[in-house]
DNA sequence: TTGTAGGCGTTATCAG
DNA sequence: CTGATAACGCCTACAA
C-alpha cells in the first residue's frame, strides 16, 4: 500500500495557476537552466543553490509539465504499451502490473491496442512516437522482429512473447512449450491416453508452442501423436465450444481435453456440458492462463498459472531499467500447475 | 547541427525524417500561419492557396505534432479516460468503445485507474490536465458533482453512473433501478418469492439502485421486503461466494438469488454448487452485467445486459460533440433482460 | 485573406 | 559550476 504522504508544504495543495520552472527559478534566485539541471540530474549543482531550488520548488508546489518537456527534447515521462485489446482479460492483469509499477515511479503509461495486426501496430508505434514516449512496451503482438529492433534505435523497447536480441531492446519469454508440456502430463498422470488438443489462433506462436509441449509429454509417455485428436480454435470462448463439437461428432475416442486457454476451456466446458458429458466424471479438461474467472467456473478449471500481473511488473520494471541505463536481468517465471476440479483420475 | 536543408520531396512517404508544418509551409508557399489555419479551420483562406497546402501535406506525409500542439495551447488530440481499474471484465468493454469511435476521429484516449477512490482519481485528474488532454471521460468513480462540474471549466467532461447538469459537461446514466426491478420482476413471474439478493460494494451507487430495483419489484408483487435475504457482497467473486454460504449458514429460506452482479453470480452459483445445490433446480440465480464470460458460465448466467461496449462509444461520440461545440443528446439504452439457463420456474 | 513575431515550458549548447 | 541563448513544432495575436 503506497501512501504518497508528499504534500507540499503550504498553500501549495493549491495548484491552481501553473507553477513553471522559470517562477522555481527566480524564486530560488538561480538560472532556470539550473533548475533543470537538478531536475535532471544532468549536471552538479552547488549544494546550496540546490537546496534553494529544492525549497522553492516544494513552496510554490512546481511539478515540470510533461508537454514541455517532450517538445524540447527531454522526457515525457510516459511509455508506451501496445497491448492487443484493451478488454482482454488475459492482458489485462499485465497492464495492471505496468500501471502499478509505473506509477511511484512517475511513469504514466499510454496503452493502445494492436489487435494482433502487424499494420495496426505500426500504426500505434508511429502514434506514439509523435507524442514521444520514453519507451515502449510491447506485449506480444506481431511485429516483425527487425522493425522492432529498428525501432528500439530511437527508444527502448521492452518485448513480450518472444526471445530476441538487439541493443536497447529487452525480450521476455513464458515457456509456452513447458506449460504445454506439464498440462499434458498431469493429464497422463492421471491415466488418460486418449488427450484432446483444442489449439489457439494458428499465427499465434504461443499456441504453437503449446501444441509442442503436449506432443512432447505424449512423446515421453510414449503415446502417440493423432492429429485426429487436435482440433482448432481461435482463443476465444465460442471457438472452444465449437472445436469439442467437431471433436464429439468426428465420433474421435478421448478421455480428457487440453485446451491452449481458459478462454476455450470455458467453451469447452459448456459443449460437454450440453452434450451431457460432465466433467471432470466424463472427460477431465485443464485450461491454461489461469485467468482470474476460472477459479470460479463449476467446476473450477485447472489450468497452467501463467503470471500475466507479474509480467507487467516485469515488464514495467525492466524498462525502468532500461531507462537508467541500467541492463535488466529480471526473468519470467516458470509455468505452474494448478490443479483444481476439472481434472481427475481416469477410470475407464 | 541542422542546416535547414530541404528534403528533395520524393521519397516522402518514408516518413522518416519528421516533416513539420514549416517545411509543408516551405513546399506549399505559403506562411507556417496559413497552414495551421487549414489545418485547424481558424480562418478562412483562398482555394488555391487550400489546395497547395493539402497536395503538400499529401506529398510530403505531414502530420501534426501533438506535442507541440499542445504545449502550443491548440489540441493535442488525446483524450483523459478515468476508468476505475485497467483490467475490469466490465468496464473492459467500455474502454474499448471509446478506443474504437476515437480512432477514426484521430483523438487517442488516456486510459488511467481512479481504484474507485476519490484521492486517487483527483491525481489522475492532475496528471491529465498536466497533459494538456483536450477532454476527460470518467467512468462513474468516487469524484464529487462539483470537483467535476469545476474541471469542466478548463476541459468538456463526459461522466457516466450519474447524473447531473453543468455547462460543458454531459452525463450518461444508466437505469440500475429499472434494471434491478426487470431482474427481480423476472424471478418472481417465475414464481418465485424468497428471493435472495447480494449487494454489491456499499458505496457504489448502483448497487443500492439495484437495491432499490429489487425492493419496487417486490413491493409491487406484494411480497414483502426481507432485510435478512440481503447479503453484503463487494462486486467480485469471492464475495459472492461468501455472501451465499453466509446466506446459507443463516438457515433463511430462499428459492432464488439476485446477484448485483455478473461476478457476483459466478462466486454464488460456485458456492451453491459446493452445496450441492443445483443452478437452476434447486436455486434460480440472476446476475447483472451481462459479461462476455456469463453466457458460457455453467449453466448460461441469466442477467440483466448492461451496454458496457455501446456506452463507451455513446460516452466518446458525446465527446466528440462536446470538443466540437454541439450539444450531446445521446441517451444509454435501457436495460434489458437476458434470459438463459441459471432461472427457471419455481416448483415448490 | 495572409504574413510576421512572439510565446508555450523545458532542455541543450554554448560560453564564462 | 552557472547563466544566457537558442531551439522544440505549433498556435495566435497583431499587422499588412
Amino acid at each position: 500500500m503506497k501512501t504518497n504522504s508528499k504534500q507540499p508544504a503550504s498553500a501549495a495543495h493549491q495548484t491552481k495557476g501553473k507553477v513553471t520552472l522559470e517562477m522555481v527559478a527566480i524564486e530560488a534566485g538561480v538560472s532556470p537552466s539550473t533548475v533543470s539541471r537538478i531536475l535532471n540530474g544532468t549536471a552538479i549543482v552547488s549544494d546550496d543553490k540546490k537546496n534553494a531550488v529544492d525549497q522553492a520548488i516544494q513552496k510554490l508546489g512546481f511539478s515540470p509539465n510533461p508537454v514541455a518537456r517532450g517538445l524540447a527534447g527531454g522526457r515525457t515521462m510516459s511509455i508506451g504499451v501496445i497491448t492487443q485489446a484493451i478488454d482482454s482479460p488475459f492482458y489485462g492483469a499485465a497492464l495492471r502490473g505496468i500501471e502499478e509499477t509505473f506509477e511511484p515511479a512517475g511513469y504514466s503509461p499510454l496503452f493502445v491496442s494492436g489487435h494482433w495486426n502487424a499494420a495496426a501496430e505500426v500504426r500505434c508505434l508511429d502514434m506514439l512516437k509523435s507524442r514521444y514516449v520514453d519507451g515502449l512496451i510491447v506485449l506480444t503482438g506481431r511485429l516483425p522482429n527487425d522493425t522492432l529492433a529498428r525501432f528500439a534505435q530511437h527508444m527502448p523497447i521492452v518485448v513480450t512473447g518472444r526471445t530476441m536480441d538487439a541493443p536497447n531492446l529487452f525480450s521476455l519469454n513464458f515457456d509456452n512449450m513447458l506449460g504445454g508440456k506439464i498440462a499434458t502430463q498431469h493429464l497422463i498422470q492421471l491415466g488418460h491416453r486418449q488427450i484432446a488438443f483444442i489449439t489457439g489462433s494458428k499465427e499465434h506462436p504461443d499456441s504453437v508452442e503449446r501444441l509442442n509441449g503436449y506432443k512432447a509429454a505424449l512423446e515421453a509417455a510414449q503415446i502417440r501423436f493423432d492429429p485426429k485428436l487436435v482440433v482448432q480454435g481461435e482463443y476465444h470462448e465460442v471457438s472452444g465450444l465449437l472445436a469439442v463439437e467437431r471433436l464429439l461428432d468426428s465420433n474421435k475416442q478421448f478421455t480428457a481435453i487440453f485446451a491452449a486457454n481458459d478462454q476455450m476451456a470455458m467453451g469447452a466446458s459448456l459443449a460437454l456440458h450440453r452434450r451431457s458429458l460432465r466433467v471432470p466424471d466424463d472427460v477431465s479438461l485443464i485450461g491454461f492462463d489461469d485467468l482470474p474467472a476460472s477459479m470460479f467456473g463449476i467446476p473450477p478449471l485447472s489450468t497452467i498459472h501463467q503470471p500475466a500481473f507479474e509480467l507487467g511488473q516485469i515488464a514495467a520494471t525492466s524498462m525502468l531499467q532500461l531507462l537508467s541505463g541500467k541492463q535488466p536481468d529480471a526473468v519470467v517465471p516458470e509455468p505452474h500447475l494448478i490443479v483444481r476440479e476439472s481434472s481427475r483420475r481416469f477410470r475407464g
